[in-house]
Formats: C-alpha cells, sequence, structure tokens
DNA sequence: TGTACATCAGTGAACGCGCGTTCACTGATGTAC
DNA sequence: TGTACATCAGTGAACGCGCGTTCACTGATGTAC
C-alpha cells in the first residue's frame, strides 16, 4: 500500500501519484483509473495533484513514461546479458518483451494505443527511437550486416511484428491461456536463420 | 446521418443504436460512446435503448458481435476468392485482416481488448472458433497437410501473431506512416515456404 | 542562534457536467371478433 | 369493414453518482539577515 501520510507535506506525491495510477491501470483497465481514486489511495485531496500536473491527460502521460522507461530498460538488460552476435540475444530481448505485456498488460495497452496526450512528445519519440535502434542493432550484430541496412530493417520489423502480436494475442486470452514461453525457434527463424521451425517450437493457444 | 426519425415508433431503433455505438467508436475512440450519445445520434430519448438492450455493456457487446461479423466475413471472401491451395488465399487473408484494422481500428482494438463484456458467450466463442479454423483449414490446403496436425497449428499461429502485431503496429502508427501494403512475401515465408525474403519484401516504418 | 518572511505544497468545499438508469406515462400497432 | 383491447416501443422528467477542476485558504519549509 502506498499511504503513509506522515504530515501536510507529502514529499513524495508526485510520484505516488504515479504509483497509483500504474496500479489502477493494471487492476481496473486503462480507463478504470481517475485522479479522485489516485488521490485516495495517495491519502490526499482532489486538488493536491494539480501542484505537479496540468491536468488528467498529463498524468497520465508521465504515467505512461515511467512505464516505457521500464519497458526499455528491460529490453537493454535482456540484450545486455549476452554477448553481441549471440542468438541467444534475440531471444531474450523476444522474452522480455512478452513478460512485460504479461506482468503490465494494462500500461502495455495505454502505450500502444494511447495516441492523443502522447503523441509529439520529445520524450517518447526519443524513447521509441532508443528502442526501436536497440532492436536493430542486435539484429545487425546477429545477421553480421550493418545497422542501416535495408535488410536489418526488415528483419527487426519482421521480429517486431511477430512479438508484439504474440504479446498482444496472449494478454487477449489471459483467462484460457497458460502461461506459454516464446516460440524461440520462431524468432531466429524470422531473424533469418533459414531454419524451418519443428513443430513443436510454435505453442498452440490451449 | 442517421436520423431520419419519423414518428414515434422508430421501426429500426436496435440497428440503428449500433450503428451509432459503431461511428463513435471509430470517432472518439473506444471509450469515446455513451448510451446517451448514441441515442442523440438516433433521435431517442435516452431511456429508449432499455426496450433492445439490457444495459451499457449488453449494448457494447451486441456491437462488437456485429463487429466480428463483419471481420469474418471479409475473411471468408478473401479466402474465397482463390481455389485451395493457392497461395495467393494466404496473402488475401492477411489483407484483408489488415484492411479491417485500418477500416475500423476502434472496434478492432475493442475486439482484442474487451474481454469483461464478451468471455464466456457462446456467440463470441463461436465466431473465435471460426475463424481460427478457417485460417487452419487454408494453411493445410496450402501445405497439403492435414487440418488437425501440430504442424497446421504452429503455422497458422505464426501467421496469426505476425498479422496481428502488423496490424496493431499499423494503426497505433497511423499519423505517421503511410498506407502499406502487407509483406506477402513474409507471409508466404511463415508458413513454410523455405525461402527468405528478400530485403524488399517488408516495407520499412517510415 | 533567532526572527521575519517568501514560497511551496497541501486542504476542503464547491461547481457544473454528463452519464446510466428508473419510472409512470402514452402513442402506435396488431389481433380477435 | 369496424371496433375493443392488449401489447409494443417510445417519451421526458428525475435520480444519484463520480468525476475534473477551481478557489481562497493554510500549514510547513527554506532563506536572509
Amino acid at each position: 500500500m502506498i499511504q503513509e501520510k506522515k504530515n501536510y507535506h507529502h514529499g513524495d506525491l508526485r510520484e505516488q501519484l504515479i504509483e497509483a495510477v500504474t496500479q489502477l491501470v493494471e487492476e481496473d483497465g486503462p480507463d478504470g483509473w481517475s485522479i479522485a481514486e489516485a488521490c485516495r489511495r495517495a491519502g490526499v485531496s482532489t486538488a493536491a495533484p494539480y501542484r505537479h500536473f496540468q491536468d488528467r491527460h498529463d498524468l497520465l502521460r508521465h504515467t505512461v513514461l515511467r512505464a516505457m522507461d521500464r519497458f526499455f530498460e528491460r529490453m537493454q538488460t535482456a540484450a545486455d546479458s549476452f554477448p553481441a552476435g549471440d542468438a541467444r540475444r534475440i531471444v531474450a530481448l523476444g522474452k522480455a518483451y512478452l513478460s512485460f505485456a504479461r506482468d503490465e498488460p494494462g500500461i502495455f495497452r495505454i502505450m500502444f494505443s494511447l495516441t492523443e496526450p502522447l503523441e509529439g512528445h520529445a520524450d517518447v519519440d526519443a524513447l521509441n527511437t532508443d528502442a526501436k535502434f536497440l532492436l536493430d542493432r542486435v539484429v545487425a550484430a546477429h545477421l553480421n550486416i550493418p545497422v542501416e541496412s535495408e535488410q536489418t530493417r526488415a528483419r527487426a520489423m519482421a521480429l517486431w511484428c511477430f512479438v508484439h502480436g504474440y504479446s498482444f494475442l496472449q494478454i487477449d486470452a489471459k483467462s484460457k491461456a497458460e502461461a506459454h514461453a516464446v516460440p524461440e525457434d520462431m524468432l531466429l527463424y524470422l531473424v533469418g536463420e533459414a531454419i524451418v521451425p519443428s513443430d513443436s517450437s510454435v505453442n498452440s493457444d490451449e
């Protein structure tokens, strides 16, 4: 729980509001949060947030930005856990992507669906670019081709589409689907290792 | 526009409400609709919908159901436009999937994110099963293997993930991305034609 | 170290809003004879 | 064909609700001298 409420001055309200919204989004869905409820969780009046955020959109925007940081950090850590060119890097990236989606499906959805209060913001654009570049570099190192090549981008895009679709379908069907691993062979297949994946490499849906 | 408003008895209110919600979802996003606004569009008092729907959820559920019908019909038409086993069938399916997502991104999102009022409903489950089975059959015919085989399911799943992810990423980035075709070679590659796609086969994102 | 004061970060009451839902009602339609 | 009546599908007024936002305010904190 968040409460603690020492005294008049809260000290950490900005962060706690973001955290409260993050929790609410996971508990009640992408639109299940409100300033009012976040304030209740932080033990604060509903006027307090306006010392830290311009309005509703602004609070959500910063919440999503925090989430994107976490997301990118996971990807980075995953990539760093194996040496450059190691195929396991790609698998690790895919796993990180999926596990974030499963751990924080609510915010994951918002990250990819909420364009209104986000688009055009420099922070977000920069983060997107970083993420894309990270993927490109891993793919390029694996194939031993230039990062800026068309082939790199095509491979990275194919990987991204697959993992993204896989992640979304997983969180959508969370009720019936058991915990599934990322189909590793499929990732390697997509990135250009010309081995047709074996039948058992893609987990079925039931 | 929907209005027309002959007289007291509307005659077609149920359908017009569904249509109004469908429109609103596209105009204002998955959560941008309300019973009140739908009634305004249909030229009817806010109490009228309760003659046709149990409550808010019920109206949305039927709206989504209609959308799923359209979605499935498109897929079916796409599949039927080429003879069984023809590789173009698979490409046509992918295109149909993407074009629905692009034409109706709002409802497309709801279809895949809204679990609450949908899960467990027989209609929806049946439709899902039908769609999955359609894909399985097309894949199986293409590879000339049994529909019920594990390989069929693995291929179909891989295709579905890819196209789904591709579609989602497309509608998310709708502002910056121009109209992109489905990367046809990638679909055939995924389904098991062991031809590594050429560089130009996957459209880049910019 | 002590005091004066500006600034910061809260309060809590109030507002207007649009919403979902209900209620008793009523006009239009379909059916039996 | 005409009338009586049940049923259907609307009305419109009202309700309570939670929300986002604002306002004048006030308690706590930091700084200058």
